[in-house]
RNA sequence: GCCCCGGUGGUGUAGCGGUUAUCAUACGGGCCUGUCGAGCCCGUGACUCGGGUUCAAAUCCCGACCGGGGCGCCA
């Protein structure tokens, strides 16, 4: 137990009604009537108040009202049971202990009422996670990742590490940063697609990876970051991409039920219901019906944009689903290492109100095929030797997807913007803090 | 990469050729024994930068810097 605190503000109750307390945290808002004042003291279970007579602790009263809010202290006194206190309980100190004291003003109010733009909350962001709703979601997160690694270890995956500084560009598709490698240059990863591919090779049947990707692109958006974070799956011995989708729904079924009676979600104002099984799939050639019948035009073959995502997720949203899956996309429209099936993929996104949030398929275990569509992307085979290899010396059929964290976290608890989802967003602009 | 938009006290805003530059909140001081968005009184505090137009620029024009957003791409 810390000298500092034996109670947090939401472990007061009838047992320490009349004892010594001591309580610890953020001076949240001073309230000084004169002879009486009320400090609003916050912790990570919320708050609590003291209450300071100036007739009865002169020297206790005065240095409470004179500190600046924000400063942390720890006080030392009586818990009394008061109904006129909002949560039933307040302290008459005896002593405090100033811990750290804030300057003023602040950068940016926590309980003020004035709104903060995101840029400002971004760059005082430890002022900002001192707000309960804004801490709310890295709670919910934590328990979304929790979740997903409960789910995922119970099936028989094993959790991986695959390398973040690479040598060339792995897929194809996006920009990768470059970096310096001693004397050589090297690149960051946008996925660990190659490597656990590569993993299938090894006999470890199935693997996850909650990592890294960074991607050079220079979006400016309220769903793209430079660097964000992802749940990885791979599985062998798999008969088709159907047996992944699986997988994937089973844990967002899990991840639902775990946090759908999470108090945090009220206070940011949600309801989480978990969806049932099996989710929508609807097929790319059904989902270009879907676009048309609302209007807008698509030639066949082409990947969805935002639009057209979006006139699918409101026909979803009409039959009141929120995750539905969207399969067999053209095979131009998806990554070389993408199973073909005929002019067709064994692929699928999975979308939560209309977002897409993670992206699979079945993979070429073939390496003849794997190196002609290499070709046929444009890509040079050369530079995939060593992924290659893995196909040459006995590799299952396998397949897999990944899961954008920030992108889940962000339709689930319906934000507006990716930057909330994750606690030092690094976008086109924005490097520190 | 393409395209829109914006920069006014610590924070969030109003003003859009001539104002003592609006309001709220915060901050500093004062009054107040039950506050809980405490209240009341007083005070401090701002036009991103550089050119230009004009008798006069926060306001109009050009450029720079810094942001926000949309598209493409995707998680």
């Amino acid at each position: 137990m810390s000298p500092y605190r034996t109670h947090y503000s939401k472990e007061l109750n009838q047992d320490s009604d009349g004892k010594e307390v001591v309580v610890a945290g953020w001076v949240e808002d001073i309230r000084n009537l004169g002879s009486i004042a009320f400090i609003i003291l916050r912790d990570r279970q919320g708050t609590l108040q003291i209450t300071t007579f100036k007739k009865e602790h002169p020297e206790v009263f005065k240095k409470l009202v004179s500190l600046s809010r924000e400063s942390v202290i720890s006080v030392r006194g009586i818990c009394r049971a008061n109904e006129k206190v909002r949560n039933g309980y307040e302290i008459i100190p005896k002593d405090v202990e100033i811990l750290s004291r804030a300057e003023t003003p602040l950068p940016m109010g926590i309980v003020d009422k004035v709104n903060v733009e995101m840029d400002t909350r971004l760059d005082n962001r430890f002022l900002d996670l001192r707000r309960e709703e804004v801490r709310a979601i890295f709670l919910i997160r934590d328990k979304i990742i929790d979740s997903a690694r409960e789910f995922l270890r119970k099936e028989g995956f094993i959790e991986v590490h695959t390398p973040k500084i690479i040598s060339s560009a792995s897929e194809g598709g996006t920009n990768l940063f470059r970096i310096k490698y001693f004397e050589r240059d090297a690149f960051l990863a946008q996925s660990p697609q190659l490597y656990k591919q590569m993993l299938m090779a090894t006999g470890f049947d199935r693997v996850y990876e909650i990592g890294w990707y960074f991607r050079a692109e220079e979006h400016n958006t309220r769903r793209h970051l430079n660097e964000s974070t992802a749940i990885d799956v791979e599985m062998a011995f798999i008969e088709n991409e159907e047996d992944v989708m699986k997988i994937l729904e089973r844990m967002i079924l899990h991840i639902c039920r775990k946090i759908e009676g999470m108090e945090e979600l009220s206070r940011l104002g949600i309801e989480i219901t978990a969806p049932s099984l099996p989710l929508p799939r609807i097929r790319y050639d059904e989902a270009i019906d879907m676009i048309r019948k609302k209007g807008l035009e698509i030639e066949w073959g082409s990947d969805l944009g935002s639009d057209e995502e979006r006139a699918v997720g409101d026909v979803m949203k009409e039959r009141g689903v929120s995750f539905y899956f969207i399969t067999k996309y053209p095979l131009d429209a998806k990554p070389f290492y993408t199973m073909p099936e005929g002019n067709l993929s064994r692929s699928f996104d999975l979308f939560c109100n209309g977002i897409e949030i993670a992206s699979g398929s079945q993979r070429i275990h073939d390496h003849d095929l794997l190196e002609k569509r290499l070709r046929e992307d444009g890509l040079d085979p050369d530079d995939f030797k060593a992924y290659l290899k893995a196909f040459r010396y006995g590799m299952p059929p396998h397949g897999g997807f990944g899961m954008g964290i920030e992108r889940l976290v962000m339709s689930l608890l319906n934000l507006k913007n990716i930057r909330e989802c994750i606690l030092f967003p690094r976008d086109r602009n924005r490097l520190t803090p």
